[in-house]
DNA sequence: CGTAATCTTCGAACCGGTTCGACGATGAGC
DNA sequence: GCTCATCGTCGAACCGGTTCGAAGATTACG
């Protein structure tokens, strides 16, 4: 392949001359800069990234930190990857997707090996193993998800508190005074998935202001466990009337649980997810629900993060920042029936 | 951060022997080699890739190509990446995930500054405007999915011709005589889904050699259209007792449409599907399916693309591999009733 | 004991870019 | 006509690895 030697020569300048046509760091002639032209297309050069990246230590790539856990339901955090990979090659970056269950140790590679300018996190756990990695590497890095110590990193997450409240006025709104509120899987909590509790914890306080009645379980993840812990939710509170979803699983599965009982939403029980509205595409999902946003959180995490590559020396603040939840309406709640 | 050469100075050896010590290439003394090795731990020494690769003309990474279209369902696509994903690690990979939607232009990006080793293509179309990039650069890759011409390319792909005769003898043998086969929406035939067509040409054959009635309808991708359009089709076929469903959306959507319409399967309706197996678990699809094996698939198409990475001059013959369909039984299919 | 073979290590070149300092040519100002 | 900037270009060094050829030390062998 054509190296910037044989554009050099092509174009007869030195290679130095030529990098300088090509970059503009320095004032070159016209002629000059159309014979370079000329040369790289007549070859067909294109950089090589390692040699590029070898003198001007940046890359141009992203490091994306995905896990898949057993238990979570995976379709959900393709959006977050999409959105992501789609922002940054507007922003001129490739992106370095690692799935390693061993994610500290594989941030820990790719920043040591300096494959990549920069680094997003995704699915981060309340005491993420990957953090102090992150912190020592020097690199910058975006979360996606909040953690319980977010020093010296920008931070990007729903706010998944004013997300709990908001589901819980809009059912005390309309008069329900027992709800129940469907999270994600005890495991996913135990291992540290705070935005869980924080949505929990947010709605029960609310929930007591505005004297609901809210009961609080764990849902599943995998069928057919999701179906029947639905449908024991159902049986152990027969006299509910809405019912908070905030476990992606465990919507998709309603319909059909309903169906089979003989129920309709909202005219028997209003309900109120929280999933992209993407999500609720891909699976004709007809629940109301909080955007969970996942492009745009993507977008600012890669924003972000390509702002402190390109400006090393700016030593801006660490930001943490919540979405404001915002209720996407699709006519699956409505006033309590008078009984 | 620490080169080899710090490492080198603090092993009181030269560039080069440290080198040689930590690569193996050439013989080292036990003492010199444990000098270097402590020098390493002292310093965290890692290498920096882009200089590796800049020496040695390999990344150790592979460019996976992704397209997410309007019409296909994405969840399906994850399956492969994660993969994918897993197994290149597995040898020592690292993978650029790239989602441009011109990936004809990404994959000359990618290949021309020498990032990746080699590349996966999924998505394949029958007529693939990538395929003449991937060609003339001359890096190896392989395909998930058949395209119209296979030269000089390593492609794997499910037997779609043996699936459609499978699902079709699985009728013919329990004595249904007409059955209809609803397949991907006609948009993703006329971009080129071969496998749409191989299937059903099969089937179609397959059917007239059975003695076997098959209507063939175009399914749809989205909802509610495709709700509607299952609704459609046991209308306009009422006599038939059994349905073969080549897209994901539609097998999603029957469960609702049968309990709507008060049919179960494989009572009223013997039923046979296409999808993987975690597909089902995940949505809970109580239809037994040819299982489109998205792992074995990805596996099957890192490693080619790893050989011929690491034997450049073993010039072995290109390969196109079918897996043979597995039917995955889930008791939908039934004897047909006497009338 | 001399010489060849082997083992271990080193120096230098190379991979393909970028960037700094310098240098000759040109033009402006006095 | 001379000095001083400015402009355009070049050579050389550098980024951090790998690898080839050679050289010195050691051992084996006749």
């Amino acid at each position: 392949m054509a190296t910037i030697g044989d554009v050099a020569r092509v174009a007869g300048v030195s290679r130095s001359t030529a990098s300088y046509a090509l970059s503009g760091k320095r004032a070159i002639s016209l002629e000059v800069r159309e014979r370079v032209d000329s040369a790289v297309r007549e070859l067909g050069y294109t950089p090589n990234a390692g040699a590029r990246a070898l003198a001007t230590s940046q890359t141009h790539v992203l490091g994306l930190l995905v896990q898949f856990l057993e238990d979570e339901f995976a379709p959900a955090m393709l959006q977050y990857m999409l959105g992501i990979s789609n922002v940054a090659r507007e922003l001129g970056y490739d992106i370095l997707m690692v799935t390693d269950p061993d994610g500290a140790r594989a941030l820990e590679r790719i920043t040591d090996s300096r494959m990549v300018d920069g680094v997003i996190l995704l699915n981060v756990a309340d005491d993420d193993v990957r953090l102090p990695v992150l912190r020592s590497s020097g690199r910058p890095g975006a979360l996606v998800g909040l953690p319980g110590d977010c020093t010296g990193l920008d931070v990007f997450d729903l706010d998944f508190a004013e997300a709990g409240r908001v589901m819980v006025d809009r059912l005390a709104d309309l008069g329900h005074r027992e709800i129940v509120l469907v999270s994600q899987p005890e495991h996913v909590v135990e291992r540290g998935g705070a935005y869980v509790w924080r949505l929990r914890d947010a709605a029960l306080a609310q929930a007591s202001v505005r004297g609901v009645e809210l009961h609080e379980v764990y849902g599943e993840s995998q069928q057919p466990a999701v179906s029947r812990s639905l449908n024991a939710v159902l049986d152990a509170f027969p006299a509910a009337t809405g019912l908070l979803l905030h476990n992606e699983a465990a919507a998709v599965a309603l319909p059909a649980v309903l169906r089979a009982r003989g129920l309709s939403s909202p005219h028997d029980l209003s309900v109120i997810g929280r999933y992209s509205d993407e999500f609720a595409r891909t699976f004709a999902l007809p629940f109301s629900s909080i955007d969970s946003a996942p492009d745009r959180l993507g977008r600012m995490a890669v924003r972000q993060v390509v702002r402190r590559i390109e400006n090393p020396k700016l030593h801006e603040p660490h930001v943490v920042r919540f979405i404001p939840p915002e209720l996407v309406e699709r006519g699956s709640s409505a006033p309590v029936r008078p009984v």
